[in-house]
DNA sequence: CCCTAATTGTTAGTCACTATCAGTGTGGTA
DNA sequence: TACCACACTGATAGTGACTAACAATTAGGG
């Protein structure tokens, strides 16, 4: 007997995916602040308790995805041997691959909620603080020592913000450049190393 | 006539400390999440719509202050010749220099409050946000060339990761050292520049 | 086919925040 | 000094995000 039915996990999958799609297309079309949680639930076609209980805050309903820990995970999978730089920058390219995978249209749209709204512009900056913590956990490197940490610190940030400027880029382009492109090339002008493309 | 009294605008600062004082000792207290606005306000002897009058939102009661203004005009005052982690550094140190000039056991509280709660560390990072777009514009970098807007983010990000992190360490060493100087060691690992000291 | 458990809906409540109106005190002016 | 304009404050009612608790429904596994 299984923990988990597959099944459930399945349509509790598509529920979330199914009221995120309402959530951002309502947002997109009428405004972040000015549309309600309970509009969602309504267009949905449920509660706002289900709401809530998929999407702790309002803000998850644009936010929620999986890219932190894919970049994460990729982080792991890197050879320790190499440069900060190139590790990290590395996996936020495979990342962005990854998330472009899917509907383009849809992350565009998400971008743009998050770019022009400043609540979860907020909310976007902490995620991508989070991540740069477990970024500096994930490349092992000794926290005793402050200057290291200072470091790496710096450096994971600066990846984050190319990364961060690259999506920006790619919004007002409307998505019609490639995006781990874009990124590489945002990573290669910050550290003028052109291996990243 | 003068428009603005300088007696009412005397008045209003220090009515604006004194709510701030008691929020942030609240805070401390019993927690921000646990602490309503009415608590604040009736702590400070005032009804909560004096509060919202001069703090549009819970989060400001912490995060108000003039960090960045003083941030920005360091940068306009750099001269623009030198390499840009250096102006922007400079920048930083000085700026702390000003902003432990006053009472630091409150800058501590603060500082503590913005790292422990996360609606405060959203807002937080969301005001770096804002600085780093602000200095950006101040370095009076071409902004049309993608290449360079990406470097100069990335540059002016890790500067402030640099600084971020020093704060913390500031606030974990329950500010026993000299803030400026943790910032240009900050900045000396980042970069590997002993000229900030 | 039944039973357990996940999922959902409903209701009532807290709290951040806003809009509005009225009262009060202060600072400059006749 | 008397007055007046205006900044400041308070009270009230309201919206909306979010939570807690309980009941109802439904679906997966034996």
């Amino acid at each position: 007997m299984e923990r988990h039915s597959t099944l459930r996990e399945q349509r509790r999958a598509d529920t979330q995916r199914m009221i995120q799609a309402h959530a951002v297309r309502l947002f997109s079309e009428r405004g972040f602040d000015t549309t309600t949680v309970n509009d969602v639930a309504a267009a949905a076609g449920v509660s706002a308790m289900t709401v809530y209980r998929h999407f702790p805050t309002k803000e998850d309903l644009v936010l929620a995805d999986r890219t932190g820990a894919v970049i994460t995970e990729r982080i792991a999978a890197t050879p320790a041997g190499q440069p900060l730089v190139r590790r990290v920058g590395g996996a936020l390219v495979e990342a962005a691959r990854a998330m472009t995978a899917g509907d383009d249209r849809f992350l565009l749209a998400r971008l743009r909620l998050m770019i022009a709204t400043p609540a979860l512009r907020a909310r976007h900056l902490d995620n991508h603080y989070v991540l740069q913590q477990a970024i500096v956990d994930g490349l092992g490197v000794d926290t005793g020592d402050p200057r290291a940490r200072f470091r790496v610190q710096a450096a994971a940030s600066a990846c984050l913000a190319a990364m961060h400027t690259a999506l920006e880029q790619w919004a007002a382009d409307d998505g019609r450049t490639d995006l781990p492109d874009l990124i590489a090339q945002a990573l290669a002008a910050a550290f003028g190393d052109e291996t990243f493309r």
